[in-house]
Order: C-alpha cells, then structure tokens, then sequence
DNA sequence: GTAATAGTGTCTATAAGACAATATATT
DNA sequence: AATATATTGTCTTATAGACACTATTAC
C-alpha cells in the first residue's frame, strides 16, 4: 500500500497503555537525570516510556504500544505490550478511552488507539522480571515530570491520571500497588500519592475498615521504632 | 480478500451508538406491537434498532452503527449513522467503551467496536426530520422490552444503561430530554424514568437548584388543572 | 522515660431523605 | 369551595472532616 493509498484507508486499530507504579523498577532506566526512584516511594506515581526509533515522531518518547493481532482481545494486546516494555505483568488492567481524531497520528494512516490503564504494585515490580526486557529506549519518568510526547499521548495521560482520581474508582483498586498485606498506613500514603494530597489517619482508617474490603490478618509490623501496626489484607472476594 | 484471509487480517473499526429518548418520534415505526409510544412519556426510555439485512446475524435486530470512513473522527461517525437512523442529530453525544472481544463478530473479520452513548431530547425529535429517515429496518423499542440483539449489543445496551445511572455523570445531562425551559416537575420525571424509582418532589427540588445550573425564567406553565410550576432553563456556560 | 506512630473519641458542618404544612392556580 | 400539584419548612439520620486524646512499641 503506497502513503497515498494510506491515507484514504479505513482506520487501523492500535492499543496504548499508561502504566503507573509507585517507583520504577529495580534496575529500571529513569528518564530524568536528577530523580531518583527511591524517593518515587515517598509519594509520587511513575509510567514506563518508550523512545520511538520510527516515525512520525522518530525520536520523541511515548506511550507503550502496538497493533493488535488478530487472535488477541484488546486487553491481551494492552498486556502483552507492557510485558514486552516492563517485563512482568500489571496487578490491574483497565480500558481507558478510545482516542480517534482525523488528524492525531500526523500523515500516515488513520489510527484509532484504544487506551488502556495499568497498575504496577510493590509485589508485580520486586518479581523477577519474567522477559530479558530490553532496556534499550525504555525508560520510566515521574508523573509529574514528563518529557515532550508523540502523537496526542500527553492528553491521554493526563486523562488517565484523572480517571485514577475519581474516587469511586480508585478506592477498590488503590491496594493494588502494595503487597499482599499492609498496613493502614501504607495505603494511606497510596492514596496521598494518587490524590496529590494529605489525608487525615483517623479519617481514613475509619473509612477504610467501613468499606468492608479489608480483612485483619492478626499479624503486625516489625522492625520499626515505634507502636507497630497492624497488617491487613484485601478481602478475596 | 477472501473470507480466510479476513478470518486473519487485522481488526476493523466500527462505531455504535445507543440512543435513548424518552419516547419515540412521531410516526416512527414500533418494534413492540402492545406499546404505545405515547406512554412512554409516563417514564421509560425508548431505544432505535435497525434490523440487518446480511450476514452475521441477518435478520436480527442491531444497535445503529457502520464502518469509520477515513475523514471522520469517531464521534462524527456515531452521529452520521445517527442522522441517518433517527433522521435528526442528537442532543448529547459521549463515547461510551471500545469492545473488540475475538469471537464476538461471528466468523467474519475481526471487529472493533466503539460505542457511543447519545440522548434525544424532546425538541430534538420534535423537528421535523432533516433526512428521508428509511422507515424500512428501523424501529424503536422499549428499553425494558428488547429483542434478542446481534453480536454483543445486548452486553452494550445494558452498559450504556448502568452508566447513564451513575449520578454524578447523568445529573449533568438528564436536561437534554427536555426542551429549552422545563417545570422542575417535568425534570424530576426524567430523572425517575432513568432510575426507575421514584424521587421525593421537595428533595429533587432543593437539589437541582442547588446545583446553580438552572435559572428561572420568570415564565409560568399555562393550561394546567392546578397551581402553575415556574419553567427554568439550564444555564449557559 | 522519650520518641514516634498507631489507634480511639468526639465535635461540627453538611448533605440526604421522610414527611408535614402552606400556596396558588383551575374548575 | 374543591382539587391537584407547586413550593416551603422542619426534623432525623448519615457522613466527612478537624482535631484532641490515649495506646504501645523500640530505644
């Protein structure tokens, strides 16, 4: 097909995926210089970026993804894409919005981008990566310091962050950047994170527990300098 | 291309759109033959169906929609199929969630769908219809009593549904059934036909105004048997 | 004991809902 | 006046947030 029969062809269809993790991974390339991902635990979220070696935008950092086979739901493209780029699969996966404007992908073809939304928890990062992930042109940035990016990727992650923040949403999966079990105020500062805010302890514990999501393992906390806290876990079902 | 190599090319776009107005248009042709169109101004919401004349699934009812020409972004797409079904633009239009399941389409090529979401307001179907709407194939039904639905246009329908219902996106819209001013009556009836329940008249009231989105037009209703209701409309900006 | 955070109690402001009471048009 | 709905008032309950207070561990 020539760029002219491109261009009057019906759309081809493409997932992208804004993963977030409370810091970049073990070993992971950060994209800027000064950060450092420890600190990303502190209190801010961070998304694995892919440098485009093609173009349009030959050079430019962008989302992770790709075309859909034809055997692959959407969201088996959405996580396949992001085992090739992070290596190891998310701990939640949700469809985001269908990006599809006339003019988003510059001259070539008619792209449709189905996007989707990822989270990377403690557990899902500290596993061993599962591919030899190429490190080549991947890089994680903090949210709040993104370089420039391709197509109309910077809308979609902001629309993304967004949707994390409206709260009937975002209260039944925030645990999903922990661990197993946690303490209360672990997923408080999950919540600080996602929301850019501070939260009140007692506020939050009472309607944490309220919910019902949360079970007592009956363990607590060890090695701290303080009153050690109790664990909890998410309920099962 | 022949019908193995569909069954392994890449997936095709398509739009859909479910569109709910608070009765049929005049002189539209009913799917349900008991129903009077008339009532359903009493309170439920009425759906348009077209019926498919090939195959998959020919002869079977479907959610209006068609293939993504290359010049129109997917919310153009969804209201051309729309002029095209109901013969009028919509009031209200949102993208609704991309469903793009391997099997869904049958055996044919692969297929994505985007559907959207779209409201018919009282003055939108009052006009007089902009297109030769063809009255073959089209019919309008009963969200409460569908036929059995091609493809996966059942799941979609009871999603659009669901989401129409979730207050804090619906509250914004549920004025668009109604023309340019309104009794807080005639609005609270719009919002019982959309939850199916029925709302305390002195609570509904306090709220929507306030909300500060309505402004009293200093106007009265004439021609009723009682106290006349003030008519508002909603505010511009 | 001291430091530090876990966890509890309580008060206030706001919102939601039930329901009684009053207002005002037509007939 | 009778009727029917509009509109207002009031009370109860639930919830969110601010913030003081108590508990328990390590050191």
């Amino acid at each position: 097909m020539s760029a002219s029969e491109r261009r009057y062809a019906p759309p081809a269809v493409a997932v992208s995926a804004v993963a977030f993790a409370l810091g970049a991974p073990e070993g992971a390339e950060l994209g800027d210089a000064d950060a450092d991902a420890g600190e990303a635990l502190e209190g801010t979220l961070w998304l694995p970026l892919v440098r485009r070696t093609r173009e349009p935008f030959a050079g430019v950092w962008a989302l992770p993804g790709g075309p859909i086979p034809w055997d692959e739901t959407l969201a088996e493209s959405a996580e396949r894409t992001l085992r090739a780029t992070v290596g190891r699969s998310p701990g939640y996966l949700e469809q985001l919005y269908a990006f599809g404007d006339v003019e988003r992908s510059g001259r070539g073809q008619r792209l449709v981008t189905i996007a989707y939304w990822a989270l990377y928890g403690e557990n899902d990062l500290a596993a061993q990566a599962e591919f030899p992930a190429e490190v080549e042109n991947i890089a994680w940035f903090s949210a709040d310091r993104l370089p420039e990016l391709a197509f109309d990727h910077a809308d979609i992650v902001e629309y993304a962050l967004w949707r994390m923040r409206m709260k009937t949403e975002y209260a039944a999966v925030a645990h999903r950047f922990l661990g197993g079990t946690f303490t209360l105020a672990q997923l408080r500062r999950v919540h600080e994170a996602i929301l850019g805010t501070e939260v009140d302890p007692a506020n939050f514990r009472r309607q944490a527990l309220a919910q019902g999501h949360l079970v007592d393992t009956g363990e607590v906390e060890t090695g701290t300098r303080h009153r050690p806290a109790k664990l909890y876990r998410f309920r099962e079902n």
